[in-house]
DNA sequence: TTGAAAGCGCTAACAT
DNA sequence: ATGTTAGCGCTTTCAA
């Protein structure tokens, strides 16, 4: 820098006042004289001063800032340079993780909090996540792991570091986490269909190492057992549009006569719908089809999908809030917020 | 926190030497006796020590953290909370913001330097960006603009802080940036479809307050003009997949004939082969499409996109060497970076 | 209500 | 090669 940042010093002896009550009045604290207020404030326009955060931080012992871990499986064998790449692009390709963004940022953002992005996959970057917490260049961590067996959520726990995550963690972990109740959301897209008149449902599930995939699952084909369909066909698909067109495919194999299909999430619900045209069956007229999340492709795609809303915005500022409290008082119990799912009905069931 | 963190103090007693010697081992220096670094090195490790981020960033003045600010075009009246959080979510749903994140993290992540994600959208916003850099919370800036008048880039060159822009800014600003030759990329698109022996060919273009789309259209009509065809109907989308519907619908009306398209990005390409289809057009026996961006769906939707490729992955690395540059050079000319697009040939061209 | 002063944990210049 | 020491800019008792 060609000149140096004007310090809290400066502002005082331009105000003719001490950095204490400088910093009084930076920082909102009442017991200040209203005129040496105003005196105060413009000292710190005309000399354009912006308190130092390493100073702050450095005696608050907050950073103001919180990591936000997408977190993956994490096969120590896959750790290469293209695979974290694709890892970090991968995650962005869902629809669901702009959505999370979206709401974490919407409450840090008034609280001039910001999220710093991290992505781990690998065992050495799970330990680097770690160390940066510990180091307190985040106060704490949002987490949203891709796998089940994501054994961040453990370690943080152990590190007794103020966490959150998406989602319950598959191990029984004391961590916080918010969730949504997927088996009820199975539940509301069986009832559509039942209520459609379907008999021949199936479903393409999420990956089932996903436990809220088996959730799903298992809401929509207990639904379905108690009306008289004990057997429902089913298809494993990994979240994305490509595989709902192939397990929709495999779905077409085993049952021609498929009336209504469940997808796991919306990516898939439109490959299903997609691979259904193709195959020259109507929807919803031929096929019903009801997704599951009501991303922005379930309303702009055609025909607009009906489906499972998933509130992730407000689950996602619950996230954010829940780890806002641990870190104020410290130390917290752990909690857990569920979110009810809401079915969305448009075209396609 | 029940237990003090441990201090560079604290190991220091515990090797027996002074603060001094802790402070060279942890940062590497050398003049370190080797046998000496071994006892600091164990008694860390007792310690369980993680060094102070907000210490050692308040005298050397480095936050190790760079802003990477999504930045709207800001008109002041749309500064609802709404807005915002749709904002987020939008910018999300483009494979090529992940793929900048990518590029970004590919480079910062072995230097542990962090990305903190920050979106403006109003003038406010903006504001908020500039003091958060001016406080040192971020020693830099990586911005990508969805508009072509976003005021950021000005605002930072004033300021005189660290940043680099993804692609030109609109108005003549002393900042860094990366840009791709969208012109050679019409160009190649062009000579593509020429080469098809393409008779009637159309263009999809991106939004054309955009620079970027309204050089893709120039390279891609001034290639065709001087090869015989001196009007190409166009449509203007909006760089989503339903503008790109919409925009084949309209661009069919226009020449029921047309037998090449070039859509300015991949999910419009994609948009077009649907319509396309839906119109009973082989793609590409009957029309030829060509996306632009290579990403992700131009790989994976079918048929396979024949695309023009931005390295986008590279780009945005190469964003953050810059930044990198300027941060640790404190002040350096504002550089700017060309990449070259170029053709891949899949299925519908 | 305001000021003086201690100290947060670290790096770096200087001394040894 | 190692230790001593002076701050970095801020918040926060404690006095006044």
């Amino acid at each position: 820098m060609s000149k140096q940042a004007p310090t809290l010093e400066d502002v005082a002896r331009e105000a003719g006042v001490s950095r204490a009550t400088v910093s009084r009045v930076v920082n909102g604290v009442r017991n200040v004289d209203p005129a040496i207020q105003k005196l105060v404030n413009r000292a710190i326009e005309r000399t354009g001063y912006a308190p130092n955060r390493a100073a702050r931080s450095l005696v608050t012992r907050r950073a103001e800032t919180v990591a936000l871990v997408v977190s993956g499986a994490g096969d120590p064998s896959q750790d290469t340079r293209d695979t974290q790449d694709a890892f970090a692009a991968r995650a962005f390709a869902d629809p669901f993780f702009g959505r999370v963004v979206s709401g974490i940022v919407g409450y840090l953002r008034p609280r001039s909090m910001h999220p710093v992005l991290m992505f781990a996959e690998s065992p050495q970057d799970r330990q680097e996540v770690l160390t940066y917490l510990r180091q307190g260049r985040s106060d704490g961590a949002l987490v949203v792991s891709t796998h089940a067996d994501d054994p961040l959520p453990a370690s943080l726990a152990e590190a007794k570091l103020p966490a959150v995550s998406f989602a319950r963690p598959a191990r029984e972990v004391p961590l916080s986490y918010v969730d949504l109740e997927h088996r009820h959301g199975g539940r509301l897209a069986a009832e559509r269909l039942l209520a459609r008149g379907c008999r021949r449902p199936a479903t393409v599930t999420g990956p089932l190492a996903v436990p809220a995939s088996r959730e799903r699952l298992a809401g929509f084909r207990d639904t379905l057992a108690r009306n008289g369909h004990p057997h429902v066909p089913m298809a494993e698909g990994g979240f994305t549009t490509d595989s709902g067109i192939a397990a929709m495919e495999r779905l077409l194999a085993e049952d021609p006569e498929v009336d209504g299909v469940f997808a796991a999430n919306d990516l898939m619900a439109q490959g299903a719908c997609q691979l259904l045209r193709e195959r020259g069956r109507r929807v919803p007229d031929d096929v019903a089809v009801i997704g599951f999340d009501d991303s922005v492709v379930a309303r702009s795609c055609t025909p607009a999908l009906t489906t499972v809303r998933q509130p992730v915005e407000q689950m996602a500022a619950e996230m954010a809030r829940l780890l806002d409290e641990h870190i104020r008082l410290d130390r917290t119990d752990p909690t857990c917020v569920l979110f009810e799912p809401e079915l969305i009905v448009r075209e396609t069931a």
